[in-house]
Order: structure tokens, then sequence, then C-alpha cells
DNA sequence: TTGAAAGCGATACCAC
DNA sequence: GTGGTATCGCTTTCAA
């Protein structure tokens, strides 16, 4: 069934390593052996042994998906990501390795290295604490999607969170509200204090004092936005207006309100982040920070591609613009005044 | 940085063979030799490298998963699959191998194969039509995820549609519908079938004709559910409940109903397919016949290692149990009388 | 222009 | 119980 290259050279009366050179392109070939054994490849079916070349050559043309998540985390998010990295990685000839575990140990990551599973990795959601290190050490090229590291060193691609939550607040601000509720993810490290920093921009520019009451933090693992978004509605002077960590959890602060029997937007406003398909079809439809996932995981995939072929290369950090879009659940479209 | 297994023959002066030997559990290796091996397989870091394993064995331990579907369609749905695939393959220490492309062609095919990329192939979505008589020429042990296939000698992992939409129209007539419409996916072959002949049964048992123009077919490709959806509503009897191909397409035709200003369920039940996360998420919340997809991720890599362990196996056909999970869509909780 | 042979890192057969 | 060696399929150096 397996067609090797033995058999091509025995079929054509010509030794392995002709066949083998004139494959790859060697120039010391006639052209017209070239042909021969091209034409032969195709009549058996031959395809090169992938074991057989990784061996040899010492890669493996695997590109590892590192997801350090929990499973409900895997939303759209995800898939947008995977279908933009899977079109990169076809380009470069490289196949994806999933690895989809909700915590990746430290042991593990060694055995991928040490094994020579890939060439290299990107690293979606939080790494490990030491996962970066660990890495570096074993030298396997890595590139951190969806979020600045802090650490040197390291390269990354990643949304403009900071300008993203800027134009979101701004656009509240517009809309009348000056009691803005934050929900911050506290794991989410830069992503969130970027975010955060781009809030209180919006606020110092409109003159609004901030209120650290209307901060509230997400446990670590939650993944319902709603007891956030009712523990705003629950302090003494609430929001008109809540900014949610995603899409995802703006859906269920939708729900929560509408639970209580409160308007959005005329009660109260709610926008996410991310700009997933949910936020088209939540009622009313979402307003949102949209990240070109697509673009940014092909982007991340062509990074990864340029350290694993050139390993002296410096950190190349990308930030990526992002699109404000405004939907029902922040626009009081049934105004009143002539601004 | 590479540990081999010459250095760990070295490092305790003694022979390859004896290390291979003691690492893979023969007998015929005295106990503290073992002892010695595995303290400085730990001490070293060493983890035996995949190509040179593979190449030895003629395994790859990996498995392939053939997402051959638009990516439009790469809903939560395929994270369910994927999150219950990764469980099941780490517990066989299998790695899944990402093959998403709109279509898989032939040739790409005939190479996996041939190349020994992968030990077997979970199919997700409609194979083309010739590649499983690749598949079973090319002696790939495979399974079909997510539908019967009529195949003889095909293994798969599919839901129980005919009883899910049995249950579903059901549901649908207990709530006093009896013009039920029904959006079919000619393409989704034995899917569609069973659903229909689930819908069909309902009808037949609660004595209600079936009348044809209920029934309307999406089109190839066709992601947005409203087309169709706006397409019963035109009819010159529309149906007072429709059945929906999936959640997404759910969801879009709630989206429709509520910009025509038809309120769901009062003036419309609308019920999905799937039970994704979404269906919790629209307003009204939506019924729908939920798929135990993680299940379903895992069983179909526990028969594909079957299979591929084993390659005289006949084929496992297994069909899996769904909910029905009545929501907000199809349900009149204001109701008037006493049954 | 072609071919012989070494070697990538592991496993497994066969001597000893 | 241990070690030498062939082998998996390929690439690449070197010799012819």
């Amino acid at each position: 069934m397996a067609v090797t290259i033995e058999d091509i050279s025995k079929h054509l009366g010509l030794s392995k390593s002709t066949v083998s050179k004139a494959l790859n392109g060697y120039a010391d070939v006639s052209s017209e052996t070239r042909a021969r054994v091209i034409n032969a490849t195709k009549e058996l079916g031959y395809h090169p042994n992938r074991a057989a070349r990784s061996l040899r050559l010492g890669r493996t043309n695997k590109i590892g998906l590192l997801i350090n998540s929990p499973i409900q985390f895997l939303s759209d998010y995800i898939n947008h990501v995977m279908s933009g990295a899977a079109l990169a990685a076809e380009r470069f000839e490289q196949n994806l390795t999933l690895y989809t575990k909700e915590v990746v140990d430290a042991e593990e990551l060694r055995r991928i290295c040490r094994a020579r599973e890939v060439d290299g990795l990107l690293l979606i959601f939080d790494p490990l604490q030491d996962a970066k290190n660990i890495l570096v050490e074993e030298q396997m090229p890595f590139v951190v999607f969806g979020r600045r590291s802090a650490q040197a060193g390291v390269s990354f691609v990643s949304p403009d969170n900071y300008f993203g939550a800027l134009m979101l607040t701004k656009h509240l601000i517009e809309q009348g509200h000056d009691r803005i509720g934050f929900m911050a993810r506290p794991q989410l490290g830069l992503t969130n204090s970027d975010r955060f920093a781009g809030y209180q921009q919006a606020l110092v520019d409109a003159e609004i004092p901030f209120d650290p009451t209307l901060v509230v933090e997400t446990q670590v693992g939650q993944r319902d936005g709603s007891p956030a978004f009712l523990q705003l509605l629950r302090t003494s002077n609430p929001p008109t207006a809540v900014i949610a960590t995603n899409d995802l959890m703006a859906a269920d602060a939708i729900q929560s309100a509408h639970d209580h029997g409160l308007d959005v937007p005329m009660d109260i406003a709610i926008a996410g982040f991310d700009g997933l398909k949910i936020s088209e079809q939540t009622r009313p439809t979402l307003t949102t920070v949209q990240q070109p996932l697509g673009r940014m995981g092909q982007r991340s995939i062509e990074i990864l591609m340029q350290h694993i072929t050139d390993n002296t290369l410096p950190p190349i950090r990308e930030t990526m613009p992002v699109e404000l879009i405004i939907r029902e659940s922040t626009f009081l479209k049934i105004e009143n005044d002539s601004n």
C-alpha cells in the first residue's frame, strides 16, 4: 500500500538518491530523469513518508496550537482563530496539532519540546506562568496569541485593547452615560489593564470623575457574566451602562437584566468585547469591539514561521486594530433631542 | 538540547538496546537496571523522539480531525466535539491533527494516507462523495462523526435524529400547533431524512395531515436561517411553529420574526436542534434537541482507536440519545386552560 | 549526471 | 540479562 522512494527507484531502474534529488529540485539531475521521476511519482501515488522525513530533516512541519483554557471559554472566538491559523498553516505546508487541556503542565510542555513533536507553538489564552521560560530554555519558537506579554523576548499578536475600550467608553459617554460599570477580569493581566486604561482615559477626556465602585472583578474561572453584572446593579448608586469582559458575558448580562425586568438599553446599556457572532444574535443586538481574530490567527502563524525559519530573529509584537460596532444594546434611537 | 537514547546509554554505560528494553517494559531486564534507566531518563529529561518512533513502529500516534466545512458552520458545535475528542485522545496518548479546509480534496486525502501522517481519521461534517472509498482503499481507519452513513462498512457516531424530531414535534403539537413548518437541509442526507421521518411520525400519531407547503429547503452553503424562515411565513397559510435545521438558524429565525414584529412564541413558535450555548442566550430562550456532542466526540475516538488497533473489526455504528429541552421559544406559559 | 553509503533515533531480533 | 546490529524511509555527502 505504502509507496516508498525505493519503489520508485526500482520501477525506473534508478538509485534512491537520484530519485530523491530529482524530487527535491537538485540541479545535478538531467531534466529527462527528473521528468521520468515526477511522472512515476504520480503514476504510483508516491508521497514521502512524514516520519522518515521529519527524522532525517529534524523538522516536523507541525505547529502546535496550545489552547490552555477551560472548555467553557472555547467559544466562537477560538473558531475564528483556528480558521485563520489553519489558512496560514496550509500556505506554509504545516499541519496543526491540537493541545487542548485545562492546564498543560510543565512536564507535558517539556515532553512536546524534547520529543520534537512540533516545530513551534501558538499559545492561546493564558500560558502557564513558567511555560514561556520552558519554551525559551528548550529553544522552541512560540508566539502568544491574543494578549500582550510583558516578558521581554516574547512575540505576540494582540488586539488594541486600549483603543477599543477608549472608543467604547466614549461612545457610551456620547449616549449620555456618566456612570459606566466596568467588568474586570484580573487574570487577563495586560489585556485587562489596557482596557481599563482606555476606559479611564475616556472618563478623563469627558471630565467624568472615576468611581471605583463601578468596577467589579469577575472570579477566576467564572464564565457566567450574570454575577458580576448583578453585583454592579446592587450598588447604592448603580451604573446606567456596563462594559462586559466579552460578548458571552455581555449576553449573560442582557439575560440577567431581562430577568430583572430591566430594558436594555433604556434602563441599562450593555456592551461586550470581541465581536463574535453571538453579538448579532442577542436581543437587543450587542454593541461590541470587534477583534480581527481570523487575521490575527494568520499573522501569528506567519510570525511563528519566521521564528522557526530564523531562530535569531528578535521578538515581533503586533497590536492589531479593533473596530467599534454600535448596535442596539447601547443605542438610544428613540431620542428626544436635536443633537 | 535534545536527549537521545544514546545519551542515556552512555550516561549509564549500557547499550542502547538495554535502555530501550528497560523503557518499553521488556521482561529480560534486571529490575535494578530498569530502575537506573528510568532514573537517568528523568534526570536528563529524556523523551523519545516522535519521528524516530513513528518511523520504526509504523504508527504516528496521531489522529486526524477532518473538518470538512465552510468556516461559517464552525460554531460552538465543533468546540464540543473537539473537547470530547481531545479528552479521549489524551487518554490514548494520541495527538489530534487538524485538517480544516472548505474542501479536502481527494488528492490531499491520498497524501495524508500515503505519507502516513496519521493513524486514523475522524470525519466531521460531510465527507466528500468518494472520500470514504479512498480511505477504504488506503486501509486508513476512520469514523464518521455526527451523521449516519448509508455506506456499508462505515463506522459512525450519530445523534438520534429520528427520535429528537419526533419528541420535538410532539411537544409542538401538545402546545396546540397543527401547522408546523420544517426547515430541511437536503445536503444533510440521512440526518435530514431521519428528522423528517420523526416529524412525520409525530403528525401521523396526532392525526394531523401532512402539508408539503410547510417544508422548505435551505440552500447549499446557506448559513443564515432567515431566508428559509421568511419563505415559510410568506406562504398563503403559514405555520404557527417552525422547526429549524439547527440552533444557529433558529436564532436567525427568531431575529427575523422579531424584525417582522412577530412575538415568539405567541405569534410563532420556533425550535432549534443541537443544544448549543446560543440556545440559552437567545431571547426568548430556544427550545432545542440537545445532542451529547462531547460524549459523541469521545466515543468516536474510542471507536476509531479500536479500528486502529484491530483492522479486521466490523464497523461500529452508534446512535446516541438526544434530549428535548423545552424553553421559552415554544412554551406558552400564559395559558388559559386547565389541561 | 548518477549511485553508494552514512545517518537521523528509535525498536527488536538474535547472539552471547 | 545484556549487547550488537539490522531496519524503518528519507536526505545528503562524496566518489565515480
